[in-house]
DNA sequence: AATGACAGTCCCA
DNA sequence: TGGGACTGTCATT
């Protein structure tokens, strides 16, 4: 059976985010490029896919200019049960929170595994709408960020949270 | 199958 | 300030 996605690009004040939606919902959101690549758009879309899209083009830019998104697609990253519980605990992290990678380690049962933690945040797919920007280091220390620190500092920023 | 490298944290010297 | 143990995942060997 083969595995369908759609990429759609996403309009922002900080540049073009890319959505990818699987069967189900939400699978990817990356970061804009460095280099601007254009995106091809289906003639027609499925009518849950566009509705999600809509959600999602929203949801991001609320975050991104530091209110709380009506609402959200279904959020669908592919990973592996550590991880999904990783990231199901991020997203229990209301809006100018934070938590450590050493408490989100607690909430799925496995606080010695701090660094591994930080291991399922670099790995998952939809930032920003999975807040793993609100996960930082002990004593408040900023931690790292896959998409690079600067995007970790703007989106806290965008909170009111500072470190 | 084993090793090394990570978005971490605590402990002990 | 520095080194070791601990943990999940992936790339490399």
């Amino acid at each position: 059976m083969a595995i369908v996605t759609v990429a759609l690009p996403i309009r922002t004040p900080e540049g073009e985010f890319l959505a990818h939606y699987s069967g189900q919902g939400l699978a990817e959101l990356d970061f804009p490029q460095p280099k601007a690549h254009t995106v091809k758009k289906p003639g027609s879309l499925p009518a849950d896919i566009r509705i999600w899209h809509r959600l999602t083009e929203a949801a991001l830019n609320s975050i991104l200019a530091g209110k709380e998104p009506a609402g959200l697609p279904p959020l669908m990253p592919v990973g592996t049960a550590f991880q999904q519980s990783v990231w199901t605990a991020m997203r229990a992290i209301p809006m100018g929170h934070t938590r450590s990678y050493g408490e989100i380690a607690e909430e799925v049962g496995r606080p010695k595994a701090v660094r591994a933690v930080g291991g399922a945040c670099g790995a998952n797919p939809i930032p920003v709408l999975v807040p793993c920007h609100r996960v930082l280091a002990a004593k408040k220390q900023i931690g790292g960020f896959g998409g690079g620190l600067a995007w970790k500092r703007r989106l806290l920023e965008a909170e009111g949270v500072y470190v």
